[in-house]
DNA sequence: TAAATTTACGGGTACGTACCCGACACTTCA
DNA sequence: TGAAGTGTCGGGTACGTACCCGTAAATTTA
């Protein structure tokens, strides 16, 4: 049951190099004070030995704090979908933190995409060593990446993906299947060949998850021959009234809608509006597990939600990348989320 | 910069008790020589702070070595499946054995259940703290995990899973949507309402795992209402001879199949019955990246095989045990592989 | 050329836990 | 009554790395 000897540390090349380990250490960190000869030394019998440090001593031993910068919209009164990640994120904190991670939340408003640029140049400023973030706004997001990746600082996203980044980790759903699972549930309560109506409520119209949901939800007509017309609008301005002045409109010039999928979880405005409106024969389907939408989906308003297990999202995101930083590699570049279908009679046991 | 120094350790708690730390240590691994009295007070001390043990100085400190064993079937002239995990099983193992892991490999022989139980109880009595399997032989597989449960063994299942077991890990494909991409795949391939055979070649016919994945190819039929008719057999003896066998057979009595899917790696077997027999015009769809089968692939007599990345099934069962053990618990019970599909014009980009 | 810096390096302690090697008190038995 | 055992505990070192502090040699400066 001995542990195998043939692991060579620091020891044994201060060894061979007849220096101290405090040496060895300086040229592992490239710190000042050893001579060009002895360096090139040191560095050679690295590589001979292949030396790869013991990352549990290491951190045993370092006094330095992991900070791990935690980059998502701000929970808003309008919709507190990003409290359920954040709760991921605090447990993943508590479990780790004795390990010396710490993290620095830096919020974003999700109306506001100067508030995503201070953010992320405060974040950039902060020395930190790892990213956990929301790519909300996609074109911010790429160069912010980009920036990281310069300083070799490792992002992880959550909750939708930009695709074709270098040296991200994704951990949440498969948005183009999302929205075909979105619209074969659709298709559960649809009599007719009637209009099927696609709302995207954002101030982002180019967010690149919505549009993934969507060519989904398309696909699924496409692959299955649905006759249905899908219309779409979106609408920019987020609050109650702005919805429903564009709801009215949609619906007046198109009589025949006889369902309506919502892109995010801002589902329950749509509802709102159906059941102020008396238009409670129309079939509706949107996102997340929110009090708001729940609270529809047991009044019928609302048929199904889908929903990506947000505060696993959260807590996984910051343990891939507390692996990753303090277990080496290791690195998984994606991880799907499961794509979860809540109803009125499974809604009491969602786990989130 | 600095750690929080809100974190307690076994120094905290001597100091509390009043006794040494080796007496602390004594009480954390239940060792003997400590008076039931102090034993008593240590305990409720633990207990008041929630004392959680740093594992990574632990581990540092432990001449013990973490003992996985890796129970799969061996690697048969007739089948190299196996070999694509054991892969993967190695570079994690070489990965990871500068921290004092060490794999002890039991395989077992895929027709002989004896072989299975033999190395079950060598493993129950080698005394390792965890272990990897492929639970192929379901019935036995889960009396096994039931013997594991007992002494508290961490057990990892990885290409197929038996579901309904508690404190187990599976890795590997949801293996109802594996057949139900299948099924889809064939749906290329058929041009009418003709016979699909279903064929599974194994010396397991209740293999859990075959029936999810017939199951999920029949919903798919059943889904789409597609009309073929749908006939399976099972073939118990894998040599080629038997196969040649139960398909002559088969085929004489139902003359009108124009696809066959087989639900495991042996679907090479089939495919040389077809070629020798010039039964080129059958479609064929089966499992698995292996050498034979990607000949076929290429001379069109597979039109498509499904690949679960059985390297990365190897690799991530052991990393994931690992972390289980080394990392605390972090369990995460399910994680699919994807179901990738290979053709012809792929196959030379798949990586395994 | 002596003093003041700077450069280059080694000694040694710490991180939190594991565990060996004793020490001391107390009991048992001849 | 003394020796041998048993139960209970503490001191101290080790794991592999990080990093502080001190010092001798080399270099610069006066």
């Amino acid at each position: 049951m001995e542990k195998e000897n043939t692991y060579f540390g620091v020891k044994e090349i201060a060894r061979r190099a007849k220096v101290s380990i405090a040496t060895v250490d300086r040229v592992l960190h490239n710190r000042t004070g050893v001579s060009e000869k002895t360096k090139k030394k040191i560095n050679d019998i690295i590589k001979e030995l292949d030396y790869q440090p013991n990352i549990l001593a290491s951190r045993l031993a370092s006094k330095k704090t992991i900070n791990i910068a935690v980059f998502i919209p701000r929970v808003s009164p309008e919709t507190d979908f990003w409290d359920a990640p954040l709760r991921g994120i605090r447990r993943a904190e508590s479990e780790i933190k004795k390990y010396g991670v710490k993290l620095n939340t830096f919020f974003f408003d999700l109306n506001d995409k100067e508030s995503f640029h201070k953010q992320a140049k405060l974040i950039l400023d902060s020395g930190v060593n790892g990213v956990l973030m929301a790519p909300s706004f996609v074109e911010e997001a790429t160069q912010f990446v980009g920036d990281c990746h310069k300083i070799k600082l490792p992002v992880t996203f959550i909750d939708s993906n930009v695709p074709e980044q270098t040296n991200i980790t994704y951990i949440g759903p498969h948005l183009f299947r999302s929205g075909y699972v979105g619209a074969k549930l659709m298709t559960y309560r649809l009599k007719s060949d009637r209009k099927v109506l696609v709302v995207n409520i954002s101030t982002e119209t180019d967010n690149y998850n919505y549009i993934q949901i969507e060519e989904g939800f398309r696909s699924y007509f496409r692959d299955h021959d649905q006759a249905n017309e899908i219309i779409r609008i979106d609408i920019k301005d987020t609050d109650q009234l702005s919805v429903a002045k564009h709801l009215t409109k949609v619906i007046h010039q198109h009589q025949e809608i006889e369902a309506i999928f919502v892109t995010n979880s801002r589902v329950f405005s749509v509802a709102r509006f159906l059941q102020e409106n008396n238009l409670t024969n129309i079939a509706l389907v949107g996102y997340d597990f929110l009090k708001e939408n729940i609270d529809f989906l047991k009044s019928n308003i609302i048929d199904f939600l889908i929903c990506h297990k947000p505060e696993e999202q959260g807590y996984r995101g910051i343990m891939s990348l507390y692996q990753n930083l303090v277990l080496g590699s290791l690195v998984e570049k994606v991880h799907f989320m499961p794509i979860d279908i809540i109803t009125k009679e499974n809604e009491a046991f969602y786990q989130n």
